[in-house]
DNA sequence: GCGACAG
DNA sequence: ATCTTGTCGC
């Protein structure tokens, strides 16, 4: 019932605890003008797609868009979300021809159990600067100020969280060669709208290539 | 044993 | 995530 054979999971623990020792968390200053770029993945019958579009900011202007389509082998577990999309994003990412200063992801990045969601991943296997940016907490809780606050995991902030005018709340934490400072200046930027980008990458992903992919 | 649980 | 009609609101 859990989607992986029982005695993966442990050995998919130790892969992604290895991985999570090798995460760097230092500062990456993001202000604007900045490029950056986002990704997220889509899903239809058993093809996995994932979607990355580069944007500058502050002016939302998008510069690249590229796609990567997979066929799925794992199924999604909590927890375990880099063995599904690791593999569609980073070939997505790997297609980009241009540059970019910090990759946004949809999931999280060391808010996470083992201190190493597919933002982590995705980072460390690119090593390129990650944030991770996710509609609901995996671990830990918020700890609201307003309508921003810290993802608090045991005595420790691992991220930061904001609600949108419309009520909607997001999670975002620092997935690899980035810190909470840069989570914040991003914030700055992007107001609460950082998870649009997110949103522009599904659309990306959800979009079927064309003959030739687009690009600058 | 029971509930929680990124996408 | 994805499958879909109706519905609420600017």
């Amino acid at each position: 019932m859990s989607g992986l054979p029982q005695h993966y999971v442990g050995f998919f623990e130790l892969v992604q605890d290895a991985l999570s020792g090798l995460v760097r968390l230092e500062h990456l200053h993001v202000s604007p003008p900045v490029k950056v770029c986002a990704v997220d993945a889509s899903y239809s019958d058993g093809l996995g797609r994932a979607g990355c579009v580069v944007v500058s900011l502050p002016d939302w202007q998008v510069h690249e868009e590229r796609s990567a389509e997979l066929e799925v082998l794992f199924p999604y577990v909590p927890g375990f979300l880099y063995l599904r999309e690791g593999p569609l994003v980073v070939e997505c990412v790997r297609r980009l021809r241009g540059e970019f200063s910090v990759l946004v992801v949809n999931g999280h990045g060391v808010a996470h159990p083992r201190r190493a969601g597919l933002a982590s991943v995705v980072g460390l296997l690119l090593s390129v600067p990650t944030v991770g940016v996710a509609g609901s907490l995996l671990v830990g809780e918020p700890r609201w100020r307003g309508s921003v606050g810290d993802v608090v995991l045991g005595e420790e902030v691992v991220g930061r969280c904001y609600r949108t005018p419309g009520g909607r709340e997001y999670f975002v934490s620092p997935g690899h060669l980035t810190d909470l400072e840069t989570v914040d200046e991003l914030i700055d930027v992007t107001g609460t709208r950082l998870h649009e980008l997110v949103k522009l990458a599904h659309v990306t992903a959800s979009r079927r290539p064309s003959s030739r992919s687009a690009g600058a």
